[in-house]
DNA sequence: ATCGGTCTTGGTCATGCGGCCAAACCTGCC
DNA sequence: GGCAGGTTTGGCCGCATGACCAAGACCGAT
């Protein structure tokens, strides 16, 4: 597979022609994918050497082992999941349509970017104990960045009253993270339209508003006091 | 360890007085622990039948292989979430109370019963791909099971008209399966708890109401719209 | 008391792994 | 045009893994 490919630049000899800087880049690329398609114990040395196009010499001589691979990874992952959101709400003053654009921003890096988010997110187990906290700390960043929103939003007044902002973060990751298990590219949905469907789900419920309760307000404090402290 | 173990059965001498058919089972439930704590890959069929307190021979002898063993936890798990749904609804007729029925029963197994139905879903990646064809029948006949409580919820009338079933599912999948990921026992909530609330937002939405749009029939028909087919 | 089949034992085997390295290589700088 | 470093090469090593099995222990039936 290596010595046979004909496609190669003409008369290539052996080595070290591409962009020296890329090298990295091919094998976070590479890792990425085969950790994201079979995880990241079952994924060999060997084979995302082979998928960057070079030997496992080489990789080994930027990345000392495999755990680095995956920090360097995930380092990435918040690092460009945090940037595709900020960008994506830019100037944008509303909180509440920030919150949607920040659901797209992420949900389409999720889908179409690359694959760093998705094994951030579901390959979690698979970090080194030493390497945890390091992620964990500039996971949580990105948590609190979107907590911020979600304070600003409920702040506005616009939001219910009584919400658990730490539970409505965790509410609307489940909803979107679970997407990168069934999506697939070519689908007859676009990830922004997902998210905005999600959205709206989450703005305004699915039930019909003839049919709801009349204080709900009340109905949510219920709910809440029993989910807050003590069994009821 | 095998051997220091000063605690056995005064003066049990080698082997099999446990009770026969309890071998599987704690074969199942230390390899549904150890899959869930490392995932699959990580996991070796020594730990699994050293958790079991059996040596790696008598595992062989039950499952042929460590495939074997993911294959015959993941159906377990299918078959116990479907009983755990169904037991839950028992014999109520609303149709919107039997989704939040069912919604606290799926997530009581996700995070107090055993761990197959978490390895069922986050290590689906490990399944070979000869096996998957059967396990993803399974799954999917527990996916059309809620559809069919999702449809019957939303021909009462009481959910809005335009609302796509699939979604809706995965949207609540997303959000209750993600549970799993940050839940630790003991803390301030429990699962059931967490259903209610989970259910609140769901169905009536996190905007307050005299911040809503005036028609929001006509606002989800709209996104739907946009969100099925075609790229507007 | 003995037997037959079920289940466990404790170890072996080939394989493929992650980590590693010394030598060759290429490139830009003096 | 030669030299110094950063980079790649291709293969080696010790080790843990999944799979496997022959021999024996146990238990209920006779």
């Amino acid at each position: 597979m290596t010595k046979t490919d004909l496609t190669a630049p003409s008369s290539a000899p052996v080595a070290a022609q591409p962009p020296p800087e890329d090298a990295d880049e091919r094998i976070l690329k590479a890792a990425g994918k085969l950790f994201r398609e079979k995880g990241f114990a079952a994924t060999t040395v060997r084979e995302i050497a082979s998928a960057a196009n070079m030997l496992p010499g080489s990789l080994h001589y930027r990345y000392a082992s495999k755990d680095d691979v995956l920090l360097a990874l995930m380092n990435r992952a918040v690092k460009r999941a945090m940037s595709a959101v900020r960008t994506a709400i830019g100037d944008v003053k509303d909180p509440v349509e920030k919150v949607r654009l920040a659901l797209r921003a992420h949900l389409e890096l999720l889908c179409n970017g690359d694959d760093s988010l998705y094994v951030l997110l579901f390959d979690w187990r698979s970090l080194p104990a030493g390497a945890r906290e390091g992620v964990e700390r500039e996971r949580g960043r990105y948590e609190s960045f979107w907590d911020g929103m979600l304070y600003e939003a409920h702040g506005s007044g616009r939001a219910r009253p009584v919400l658990d902002i730490e539970l409505v973060r965790h509410f609307g990751f489940g909803a979107i993270n679970w997407v990168a298990t069934w999506y697939r590219p070519g689908g007859e949905r676009t990830p922004g339209q997902i998210a905005d469907t999600f959205f709206a789900y989450l703005a305004y419920g699915l039930i019909h508003e003839p049919s709801r309760p009349k204080d709900l307000d009340t109905h949510f404090a219920a709910v809440m006091a029993a989910s807050l402290k003590g069994q009821g």
